[in-house]
DNA sequence: ATAGTCCTTTGCAGCGCTGCAATCGCATCT
DNA sequence: AGATGCGATTGCAGCGCTGCAAAGGACTAT
């Protein structure tokens, strides 16, 4: 049994295909009467848009494709939680896609033959993916990149200002009187911008006070999980002079660290005061709550849906912005108190 | 600039438009000749077939959805992430939404008029929904469904055996030698399936043992977060005769759970042995490592893929039947220790 | 040499919808 | 009455691809 098409309401109601199509999309004007009598033949039908031929018609998917590293990140997960509705609202449904921060996958997604034409843009979040390999994408795909790379001017970035978020964090730190301040997250290599740009406002924070910085508390790690953050604190701890505050690169580091830190019997903020970045979920309903840098996750997703939309209504090429969405430091219990 | 088509690739390698169909689809019988003929003239040009119009002539589209309750909990963004890959490797997008629990949006989802044919079938974890919802949806879509459902005959489910993992989840307190036991995370409510299943699992582990259950020791969440697992254990401890484990229905039950104990200054196991259950990835990499029960992911995603491709690929009905993925038993430090 | 076989290649038509521009019908104006 | 204007409706053609069945070509068998 096929699907009733447009054709079908068109006989019933006694017009043309192109009327109903005009009725259906809320087109032109439309005589009330006529209006009516064509609704009442698709509510009698059944009639519901072939929406893969509506794309075909007009050239587009009303599709966007949201690209992250990781969908189990909690960070990536709230962001793509707030892009799904933004990007509806919009008109468009949301593919979503995880690269695993596999430089060879990230690339291939942004490359030409990507996937052909099912998605009109691309909101790119990557990870492993140095600023040459975003240059030899595909000039015709609208995209949007965020976190924290620059734009080459032929795509637009949207992110908050990580120097000065670091910045506040640490001086943060250092106003509730902390002196020996770590900083856990470190990556000082070339696809290590994010971390960079953290441990840049680490520095600014410091020199802003007056404090000089003991290199030896800036520790690396090769991702922002948990893990990494309990490892890198229980190294901490192992030395003779350990910090009384950290500064750590994202709350699921925080996480990791104040779990050893309990394990370890100290508590927090007394002991060791943390705080993190990113305000996920977790970090206000723990115990302690993670004080935290907050980026306006529900800006981002509409900036950067906005900046989308724009680009794939655009006929002509869209210069690349740079955008900033605004953050603020929240202090809760880690650091704080109770 | 138009996009190349087929026909630019048929002209310029002297076919028809029909033989770089032929072509690109991997098709019948092609000279070694001819294909290299067309391949060149495909890379010389840099044509991409266009999705659109392949779906729209072959009436589909080539997309399955995927439709968790919240994109954040660890354990859909696991789930999501072994469907993704199978889904792929089975020749099909990936469209991601969520529902937020929400029971309106999960009918509309289900129901007639949904988005249309944009996707060819559905993976669906109901929450909110009750069994009466979604025998209410579209007959046409084919629908595979995850969790603690039971099939009506028109779709397939796909979930673990919980009952039998609860049971074993609480045997192994027992066969540690705990006695006081309780449970958080029971629903006593239409829309508490899930739950409902793991409290009996709890209750037949009592009774193999020939122990008595304490009704008042299974405490119930609205949620299975890690805030729920937090508040539960607080109210335990509270108590004049606070236990000596806990099944917890979630991982991030068993961490909150956990923190709260930590933070009380108790010892994991020693004072307070946890079980939780889904095996997140943050629970192997914790402090303790948290002993659970790990359903198999990867199978349930391979399984439900494998179902729903059945069943879009079939022109008739395709009788619903209930599917068992394995689970295991994984004791880590919140049980057996260090 | 002719018929028969088998495999490769082709042409046609159409998936269901919309952009475009023409057309129609009606009311208003001279 | 005829001309003019304007909004509502329509027809055409085509988006780019593939299913289908038939045509074409090369080769073998008689």
């Amino acid at each position: 049994m096929r699907e009733t098409t447009l054709r079908d309401v068109a006989e019933l109601a006694g017009v043309s295909p192109r009327t109903v199509s005009n009725v259906v999309n809320g087109y032109a004007k439309v005589t009330d009467a006529t209006r009516e009598k064509v609704e009442r033949a698709i509510a009698q039908l059944g009639y519901r848009p072939n929406v893969l031929a509506r794309n075909l018609a007009n050239g587009r998917s009303g599709q966007i494709v949201v690209v992250v590293p990781y969908l189990d990140t909690p960070y990536f997960a709230e962001l793509l939680q707030a892009i799904i509705p933004a990007a509806r609202e919009a008109g468009y449904n949301v593919l979503v896609d995880q690269t695993d921060g596999d430089p060879a996958h990230e690339s291939s997604l942004v490359g030409r033959g990507a996937r052909g034409l099912l998605f009109d843009g691309m909101i790119f979040s990557p990870l492993g993916l140095s600023q040459d390999d975003l240059s030899v994408r595909d000039p015709a795909l609208p995209l949007v990149v965020l976190g924290e790379r620059t734009s080459d001017g032929t795509f637009d970035h949207v992110g908050i200002d990580d120097v000065a978020a670091s910045t506040e964090a640490v001086g943060h730190l250092i106003e509730i009187g902390r002196r020996r301040i770590a900083a856990i997250g470190d990556q000082p290599y070339p696809t290590g911008e994010a971390a960079q740009l953290r441990t840049r406002g680490f520095r600014a924070a410091h020199a802003a006070a007056g404090l000089p910085v003991d290199e030896s508390l800036i520790i690396g790690t090769a991702r922002f999980n948990r893990i990494d953050g309990a490892t890198a604190m229980a190294a901490l701890l192992d030395r003779a002079d350990p910090p009384d505050a950290v500064f750590c690169y994202s709350d699921l580091v925080a996480s990791g660290a104040i779990h050893t830190l309990l394990a370890h019997g100290l508590r927090v903020p007394e002991d060791v005061a943390i705080i993190g970045y990113d305000d996920i979920e977790d970090g206000r309903y723990g115990r302690p709550t993670i004080s935290t840098i907050s980026p306006d996750k529900g800006a981002i997703a509409r900036i950067a849906v906005e900046r989308l939309v724009l680009r794939m209504g655009s006929s002509t090429p869209v210069p690349g912005v740079e955008l900033r969405a605004a953050h603020r430091l929240i202090p809760r219990q880690s650091t704080i108190g109770f």
